[in-house]
DNA sequence: ATGCATAATTATGAATGCAAAAACTCTCGA
DNA sequence: TCGAGAGTTTTTGCATTCATAATTATGCAT
């Protein structure tokens, strides 16, 4: 019954610890949905589906729990967590506000390189507009890339960290089809400001997009 | 050798599950420096000491890795962060940016009451520049009641958080003696701003107490 | 003595075992 | 029919055990 399956597993060199590998992999299933929002996470199940002992997959659902994905219940365990709409709109007020000031730094001290690469990005996202899913993927590579350029790790996970949580949420893209246009005119402005190296524009402009964003989510 | 000591141990109500109270004892160490930046922790000899069994030592252990506190290297164990200069300044500008902006919130939305209050402590901190451990204590309680008066949860953890790994920083104090009396007039402006309601005055003024509380710890 | 290969020791990572708490089922009675 | 309660089952939380990687110690040849 434990791990019968799963046979040789010659993956010797293995880079990440199994909990690692199984928090990952929950976060995948918890974003798919095939976990959700407000269910139980049944410990037993799972680790039998994995194939591994109960020991790894606790550690990474407490790694989960500390990243907000799920909340542990004392003696009741583990249970996705379930977003409210306010939870929507605090998370995405900090990501507007801690991705503004990561513009602003980006807009200043980009190499030209660095340029060159976000502008790559943007142009892809130009292309885009029609491939809702390909738009999104682009979308995200871009704002870490931002993220990148400006240079504070601790920012970059905090974003990450709460890009994760926002994706816990069905609206999550945040941007509808008819928004998509918008936002695209959004990130261009935002593009052409980081260009120019004007830090308190693109600051701006950061923030009037996720607020843009917030809005049209609200309906 | 395992739960050998710890003889009743009757506090059968327990709130929280083992691994939350040892992490927290584990930050108390890492805190008060009985485990140092840098250092190898060992599982056995925590344990042990602790009258634990490894398992909720190690679900603790990641837990402050995910915070940050501890870095995990695999097949090697745990060792205390070490934060450099430049992590020192990159949290404490995500600080600054993160209270500012509480800051305006808490200005625009407290209540009588919650005002109140925050005069209350920042009074406090007017009798308690003599003292520097209690100024630190009720400073952080003010700088924390701001946060809950702002009321966004998500923000009040990340601060939170990033408060804990400042003060992995034996500079995490940020004020020398001298700075002491410059931050109560910073905290008093601030004060007078929520005061009178300036969301504007108070972001402003909170990023201007981070900032010059960077300056003076970078020397 | 020094360098290197190899054996012994130790620590980590994961599986398994076990007691207690929670959830569930079934019975009995109003 | 419904509900209270005893007994059963399931599940959690923690301890213990085990396999393997990493480290240290040992011995041998040069």
């Amino acid at each position: 019954m434990p791990a019968a399956d799963h046979p040789p597993a010659p993956r010797s060199l293995s880079p990440r610890a199994l909990y690692q590998e199984v928090a990952e992999r929950l976060r995948q299933q918890i974003f798919a949905r095939e976990l959700e929002p407000g269910s139980w996470i049944d410990e037993q199940k799972l680790a039998a589906e994995y194939g591994i002992s109960r020991t790894p997959l606790r550690e990474a659902l407490k790694v989960l729990a500390v990243e907000g994905l799920v909340t542990m219940r004392v003696r009741r365990g583990a249970y996705v967590t379930e977003m409210s709409r306010q939870d929507v709109a605090q998370v995405y007020h900090l990501l507007g506000l801690l991705e503004a000031d990561a513009a602003a730094e980006a807009a200043r001290k980009a190499s030209e390189v660095q340029l060159a690469e976000l502008r790559r990005l943007h142009e892809r996202l130009e292309k885009l507009v029609r491939s809702r899913d390909a738009f999104f993927a682009t979308n995200e590579a871009f704002h870490l890339k931002l993220l990148d350029v400006a240079g504070n790790r601790w920012r970059t996970q905090l974003v990450t960290d709460l890009r994760k949580v926002m994706k816990l949420n069905r609206h999550h893209s945040l941007f509808k089809q008819g928004r998509l246009a918008e936002s695209l005119a959004e990130h261009r402005a935002l593009m052409q400001a980081i260009d120019s190296r004007d830090a308190r524009a693109a600051a701006r402009l950061m923030r009037a997009h996720f607020d843009n964003g917030l809005l049209a989510a609200s309906h």
